[in-house]
DNA sequence: TCGGAAATGTTTTTT
DNA sequence: ACATTTCCGA
């Protein structure tokens, strides 16, 4: 019973109490993994049977950090037979077993968002409506949110407030386009993800042996980040968990930012009512941040109307105020970011993977990705594309979906002509066309080619390509799935392909490739365990790799900086943090500034990156910024002036500003039109948010003006500059190709100014 | 049918 | 700025 005697007194209450349901409120840092393990671990240890417990997270990342857990404090090799899983794919796993009765195949295919959106493109198109009107991603949003409301597309034409929606928004076919999809998706045997939670819904509400299989299979369940479930999740748990009602959940409301993905707040809210007698416990101390950190989080997090009220509070150290930092551009600010962890490293003796770099949105992360590499620091970038995501694996995968599952169309549109074997979009057109015609799928018209009308060269190629598909479809009775793989990409020549590419993309995908291929024979050489995990087909590898994202790739310890997006960052901790870009319109983020809901959400979102630093704590942003390829300025934050001044120290330096311009950041912006012109310090081009030259000088340029480029002075020079006037170069600095020159002019006094922007001259001699 | 050049849109967050 | 898509000539 030792690992009792770690908790506090809520943890241990939280960890005793298994029967009965059970809310968990766990504020950020309070050690929720380690309730929900050591919770558990403790039901195994009073004679739980392992297979009997259901843990659902949301990221497999979560899911195998509780299970690692889990083992470590039971020892043995019990814990691998628990049920932990994303909701996804511990639902996939389900679905695999029951799919004959819902009508698909074992070996259904899982659609990524890539596959959806490209399919809803098809049918766009064969509606021939608008495509500029109807994007795939506006359309698959609008059903995506249909499905996580359990709302079928039957349910959907007939609902009134949907209905009036689309028309208001002048898309009335969405309904009609949410129909083709759901039938075309079962036809080709495939579900998307959303469909995994709807059809196991459908399957607990439609076979009651299943619903009884499962109901009594789970006797515990618990469910971590419960605010980010979405009505489907929540009706499948309120299912499973009806006869036990061992449901414990564990969330936070303030961390609830999911909403996009139809994550609904009230769920959490809502749980007591859910069940009679809910047990409530809070878990408020903090045990991850310095108290100045955790000031900050819990002056930002009141600021919101709808909460549950809790009130964190740490024994940690006071800690250093948190460091507020503004820069002119964001590659300033890259380049503050990177500056300041490697003197962090030398200063306070901190390793590269103490860091983490949090921003809004990923387009963000290039700059800060050039300033590290530029200083040679390791870094690692989460998000963006997963690892089979990338076009030189989909492909390859796509061949070996359409083996498992030949009605599978997505991926036969993606390689019936890659590598290019003579079958062009004029015969994929017209091969569908009588698909759809007659009701049958793309590869069965195929298969019977001269059937349905095609000749000569054609013909030859189809059938070619037929032969070949068969064979690797029965060998892969014969052989593993390594074995099939390794033939595929040499028979169709896409392995030859990326090896005679020696250009350094054409090396990387190649070696990518090699990746697939060894993780395929992985996968399959495992050695087996018992019970349900015994599926080790090239069908479940399949099921199983779409359900991957960029943060399942391993080296979880190389000592690396991390660029993140906040949203990825759920969850994680590290001694230092930068929240960068808290500008208005990027964060919040214009979408999200129009209600009230959308910018609490994103105050929450503000909320999760603070509360992620354990010690020091940064927050910057830039006065303006490149955003699709030009220069905008932006005000502040709002977020910012949420913030006590107590609690921050202002960092304006390394920033090629004058020095004096020092005010608080609030003060800047706008209110500069109070005072008179607005003018640039540094680069000569106007900026807005930023503080006005205490001297504005009118300059009028000589009639011979004409601005040198940057690299046509050096120290010492005389030098005209269109706002400033005369002047003479004391100092330059910074690298070649971003100078910054220090001029003391005659009238507007000493200034640095950025050669790459400035309009200044070289005066002849 | 195919490859390169021009045009176009993307950026909110993810299983 | 960049990537993807579309257009156009061979």
């Amino acid at each position: 019973m030792d690992y009792l005697s770690e908790l506090n007194e809520p943890q241990r209450e939280a960890v005793l109490y298994t029967e009965g349901p059970l809310m968990i409120i766990a504020g950020a840092g309070s050690g929720k993994t380690k309730v929900l393990t050591t919770r558990i671990a403790h039901l195994m240890k009073q004679g739980v049977d392992a297979f009997r417990i259901l843990a659902l997270t949301f990221t497999n990342k979560a899911a195998r950090e509780m299970k690692e857990r889990v083992e470590h404090i039971l020892g043995g090799t019990e814990a691998r037979n628990l049920y932990i899983g994303t909701f996804h794919s511990v639902f996939a796993r389900i679905l695999r077993a029951e799919a004959e009765q819902l009508g698909y195949p074992r070996n259904f295919t899982i659609y990524d968002t890539d596959d959806a959106k490209s399919l809803i493109k098809a049918i766009v198109r064969e509606q021939q409506l608008d495509e500029k009107h109807y994007k795939p991603n506006m359309v698959l949003n609008r059903i995506s949110a249909a499905k996580n409301d359990l709302i079928n597309y039957r349910e959907y034409a007939q609902d009134f407030h949907l209905l009036q929606e689309d028309q208001r928004a002048n898309r009335p076919m969405i309904s009609k386009l949410y129909e083709i999809y759901v039938k075309r998706c079962f036809r080709n045997g495939a579900m998307d993800f959303d469909d995994l939670l709807c059809n196991m819904y459908v399957l607990l509400t439609r076979f009651p042996e299943a619903l009884h299989k499962y109901q009594h299979k789970f006797r515990y369940i618990m469910i971590d980040e419960y605010q980010d479930t979405n009505p489907a999740q929540y009706a499948i748990i309120k299912l499973l968990g009806a006869v036990h009602e061992n449901i414990c959940v564990v969330g936070d409301d303030a961390q609830s930012i999911y909403s996009f993905r139809g994550a609904t707040i009230k769920n959490i809210l809502q749980f007591e009512k859910d069940y009679e007698d809910v047990k409530v416990i809070k878990l408020e101390q903090n045990y991850r941040s310095t108290q100045s950190i955790l000031h900050v989080a819990n002056e930002v997090i009141a600021k919101n109307k709808e909460q549950i009220q809790k009130m964190l509070w740490t024994d940690n150290t006071p800690g250093e105020k948190i460091r507020l930092v503004r820069t002119m551009t964001d590659n300033d600010e890259g380049r503050y970011v990177a500056d300041t962890i490697a003197e962090q490293k030398l200063r306070n003796h901190y390793h590269e993977k103490d860091f983490a770099i949090l921003y809004r949105t990923n387009a963000q992360s290039r700059t800060f990705e050039e300033n590290l590499r530029r200083k040679n620091i390791p870094y690692r970038i989460y998000g963006g594309l997963s690892f089979y995501q990338r076009k030189e694996i989909k492909d390859l995968v796509a061949y070996l979906r359409l083996i498992v599952n030949s009605r599978d169309e997505e991926a036969l549109r993606r390689i019936i002509n890659y590598p290019t074997r003579g079958i062009g979009k004029t015969t994929l057109e017209r091969a569908s066309l009588i698909a759809h015609q007659q009701n049958t799928t793309l590869w069965m018209v195929l298969t019977q080619a001269a059937a349905c009308g095609f000749r000569g060269n054609t013909l030859h190629a189809i059938e070619r390509f037929v032969v070949m598909i068969r064979s690797f479809q029965i060998m892969l009775d014969t052989h593993n799935a390594y074995d099939v793989a390794f033939r595929v990409g040499k028979e169709t020549g896409i392995v030859k392909d990326l090896f005679n590419d020696k250009s350094t993309e054409g090396v990387a995908r190649y070696e990518n490739i090699q990746e697939l291929l060894n993780s395929i024979k992985e996968f399959t050489e495992t050695p087996t365990e018992d019970g349900e995990l015994l599926d080790k087909g090239l069908g479940s590898y399949l099921q199983q790799i779409t359900l991957l994202t960029d943060a399942d790739q391993g080296d979880e310890d190389s000592d690396v900086v991390r660029l993140m997006t906040i949203h990825a960052a759920k969850g994680l901790e590290f001694p230092c943090v930068f929240v960068v870009g808290l500008e208005e319109t990027l964060f919040p983020n214009a979408m999200a500034i129009h209600s009230r809901e959308d910018l609490e959400e994103e105050r929450r979102l503000f909320y999760v990156a603070v509360t992620r630093a354990k010690s020091r704590l940064w927050v910057s942003y830039a006065s303006s910024r490149y955003r699709f390829g030009n220069l905008v300025h932006n005000d502040p934050s709002r977020f910012l002036q949420e913030i006590p001044q107590a609690y921050i120290e202002s960092d304006f330096s390394g920033t090629g500003m004058s020095v004096g311009d020092y005010r608080p950041v609030w003060d800047s912006g706008r209110s500069t039109a109070a005072s008179g012109k607005t003018t640039a310090t540094v680069s000569g081009v106007p900026a807005r948010g930023q503080v006005a030259a205490r001297t504005v000088i009118d300059h009028v340029p000589s009639d011979n003006f004409t601005p040198d480029p940057p690299d046509s002075f050096d120290t010492g020079m005389e030098v005209e500059h269109q706002k400033f006037g005369f002047g003479k170069i004391l100092r330059l600095e910074g690298n070649p190709s971003n100078r910054i020159a220090t001029i003391q002019f005659e009238k507007a006094g000493e200034k640095k100014i950025m050669l790459n922007y400035a309009r200044l001259q070289a005066l002849k001699k």
